[in-house]
DNA sequence: CCATAAGTCAAACGTTTGTTTTAATCGCAC
DNA sequence: GTGCGATTAAAACAAACGTTTGACTTATGG
């Protein structure tokens, strides 16, 4: 028997769809359509599309929000093991690496690196509340960690520059083809390392900066 | 009589409700409703809900980008005249100050602020498009100047670094509740001056890195 | 082989959506 | 005042939405 064969095909349909066209443009028979299941599949194995979101938030989030927290708590241990401050460096990295590694590590990884692209924007007050959620202990520690990198920032000032830092990256989760008009000549495709070191180089000194 | 204050009364509280809750979480009952006219006044008046929405990016952001390609021009001439390149502040500057300035310049203007900063990545292909269409020479332009500013980068690294710039500045258009929770003690609201200040700071710093 | 539970299915539910229709109302030149 | 275009009002439209229902099929343990 499939043993719910059915709810892998909608987490995985449901994904794509969801990041592509957003929460809202995308109804529940689109998704059933193309899963090649029924409608009422979402209801029974999820309960609610909502409930199918926050599967989907689950399912990728909380193993990436598992290793980000790890690579933080890992760069502080070893600053205060060697006596000194974590770096400005060393923080982004512990949140950016994992998160643009991610966009290849599966299938269907690109699609949901996307969604969150979108769910710091997301109108849909449900759909938002369930990542800020997620992501909440993470953007908490990350700040704190910063501040200890850049000591002589007011905690103000560090806020707003992770927030940027936030906007910045979240522009290399987007799938090409929703990105403004490019120029003749660049290259929207980037591998996971090239684009890393980019963030880095502009974060970096952009949190450095006096 | 009104000289359609009817139409008026329609945009200021459309720009209102899309910022807030989103563009297709937001019905034109409820619009209607909130602007205290009748349902079929959107149909009378805009012809349809898409076209209310790009009435209003029309109404503000025409100006916007206005000045804001003004300026990148006096950046580039007065460079030209002096012979030597722009700067990245200068260009950077150029952008952003009336930008935020916009934020305060009108009543209805942080709540269209929030709009672009969600147009960006809007899942709605219409929307997205006109804010696009809008926004494309601004960005074009702003790419060359930067270009110049930044001769030793290669055109990727800055189409790149732009994107992140743009991805930084749309984190601070947005209306307060809509961010993620922040520390104990931290001023979510500060002057444009303050905004602006911190933003260039950090930009620079980026742009300017190796 | 049967009983039970899990899973699937087509159909329908009640809302809400954007839009259209038809009639009534308003302001103003003539 | 009369007539006319511009505007508003109330009602209805078909389509799409998320969800629920109840019958049907399938797999599994005893």
């Amino acid at each position: 028997m499939d043993k719910s064969d059915t709810k892998q095909r909608l987490l995985d349909v449901a994904e794509k769809l969801f990041a592509s066209n957003g929460y809202h443009c995308t109804s529940l028979r689109k998704v059933t359509a193309k899963a090649g299941v029924n409608l009422a599949a979402v209801s029974y194995h999820f309960g609610s599309k909502e409930a199918l979101v926050e599967a989907i938030f689950e399912r990728r989030l909380r193993p990436l929000n598992e290793e980000r927290m790890g690579r933080l708590e890992t760069v502080r241990a070893a600053a205060g093991a060697a006596g000194r401050k974590p770096t400005a460096e060393e923080a982004l990295r512990a949140f950016i690496e994992p998160t643009l590694r991610f966009r290849d590590s599966a299938p269907g990884a690109r699609y949901f690196l996307h969604l969150i692209g979108r769910a710091l924007t997301e109108p849909d007050d449900a759909v938002r509340s369930i990542f800020f959620r997620m992501i909440g202990p993470v953007f908490a520690l990350m700040f704190e960690v910063l501040c200890e990198a850049r000591p002589n920032l007011s905690r103000n000032q560090v806020f707003w520059r992770l927030n940027f830092a936030i906007g910045a990256i979240s522009r290399c989760t987007f799938l090409p083809e929703k990105l403004p008009v490019v120029p003749a000549g660049i290259e929207i495709e980037l591998s996971a390392d090239r684009q890393i070191d980019m963030l880095v180089d502009f974060l970096v000194a952009g949190m450095e900066a006096p």
